[in-house]
DNA sequence: CCCCTTCTGCGTATGACATACGCGTTATTG
DNA sequence: CAATAACGCGTATGTCATACGCAGAAGGGG
């Protein structure tokens, strides 16, 4: 060999092409019997990058400070690594974790309460691990966490009558909602923590920038919308991302429904 | 001066703190009289830096790239642009330009065929410029057409009966669901595009490494749904987006509902 | 028991890139 | 007609990801 090695993707369950990083996630790793034993770990480095992304943000996690902070040098890491991709990927997963079990399905409530539990399940993994909104996507990940999310997902939905396309639409619906909103919030305290100042003080600060360029003539419903004061009033960091999910909890019942009575 | 100038961020109109790129695309630019007349423009090198991501990608946007393409060195155009995210902002308003006027909205017709126009017209400027969903968010936008098509959103809410709050809470929802199906097609497609091979074969390739990373005692709600055959069938590459959106919908009907009952 | 294979850590090198700085040049205005 | 600003841009800096190859370590086969 000797190229960028850090296993080229050779799977032990059947020999498919499977992206080197999901390999790694799921310790599809070969221990080679050969060489000196590696003075490194996948855990370790991944460990490290996380604690960077975390004090530091994401973009202060370069292969260079890793290694640095891993006691290693850059090029070492790609023993364990095939791409800095890789490292991104098995950094969601490491932070994520695996989801707690859902109460409201050990209570036997309806699928509502699970799938709202969920939610917030997911929600806060996010508002924890912000950083992770910035990885960059590339297709729906299948780690184990990942998966695990999903089949939690899936079983919340259960009870609900819906059939399995159906099923994992919604379960997509929820997940891209529960994401775009924590990007929300991350957006927010991204700028709040670039500008010294005040969550409340950098809304006030998008509303007067609005106001400023809103036409009353050209804008009626916006304007209307400051008007209304709406903007200074919440408050609630959690408002919207209840509301948005009430919303649409109340179109999926509508859709279980309609699956009822035998659309 | 003689820093990074490009405009360093006074409005004309007030004098307060807008970020350069948005003056920019508002025009609210001073045209100094003192110095040479510019050999550029910014419209011409923003729409350079459109013509090359829509060719060959995001990725392959850079300033040195982009002044090639205008013809000039890769420092000018910091005379017109004071930062790469700039251009981004302006690569995007260019891209998406203002709405088209709603049909649904001058014939009359209810909030939901209007938001539903609203939502596909949105998700055309996406598919149309798929690169625009690979530039990294940071915050709302309060660029022209940004403004516009909120505007455009809120107007699809005026009979609705809803207050201003929720309009807003319900367009925010309209568009990042309209976003990440999106995103979701423009992964699809670089899939394609990465390796050689057509749509349905990724999917195949997908499912069939889902299928063998998944346990049917660990996961058996993905198991059933694998196994159920449903990620062999659709085909039809609107479909999410049209169960997604009506779903959602579907929710806000129930919310208008229980505002006019008195809630 | 030794050597050969295979893997390790890592120094060095390459090639992008964004962008600061300052110089010479060109219009405009007093 | 000079003082003033802007302009175009060459040069330099610093950061990154990552290719390549070497030297040393650890087992396995003869």
């Amino acid at each position: 060999m000797g190229k960028g090695d850090a296993v080229t993707g050779k799977s032990g369950t059947g020999g498919g092409d499977l992206p080197a990083s999901i390999e790694a996630a799921w310790g599809l790793r070969e221990r080679p019997a050969k060489g000196p034993k590696p003075g490194l770990s996948l855990e370790r480095i991944v460990a490290a990058a996380v604690a960077v992304a975390a004090s530091e943000g994401l973009a202060a996690v370069s292969m260079g400070r890793v290694a640095k902070e891993v006691g290693a040098s850059t090029m070492s890491l790609y023993r364990y690594v095939s791409a800095k991709d890789e490292l991104y990927v098995l950094m969601q997963e490491a932070a994520f974790g695996p989801p707690a079990p859902l109460a409201a399905l050990e209570a036997g409530a309806g699928w509502r309460e699970a799938l709202t539990e969920w939610a917030a399940g997911q929600r806060a993994q996010f508002l924890a691990n912000l950083w992770v909104l910035r990885i960059p996507i590339g297709g729906p990940p299948a780690t184990p966490n990942s998966l695990a999310w999903w089949e939690q997902g899936l079983q919340a939905l259960e009870g609900s009558g819906l059939g399995e396309g159906d099923k994992i639409s919604v379960i997509l619906l929820v997940s891209n909602f529960v994401r775009s909103e924590a990007l929300l919030v991350s957006d927010l305290s991204a700028a709040v923590a670039a500008r010294g100042v005040s969550p409340e003080e950098v809304v006030a600060g998008q509303e007067r920038t609005l106001r400023r360029l809103v036409d009353p003539v050209r804008h009626p419903a916006i304007h209307r919308l400051l008007d209304s004061g709406v903007m200074s009033e919440p408050d609630d960091p959690d408002y919207e991302f209840t509301f948005g999910l009430a919303t649409l909890l109340d179109g999926v019942e509508a859709l279980i429904r309609s699956t009822a009575a035998g659309g």
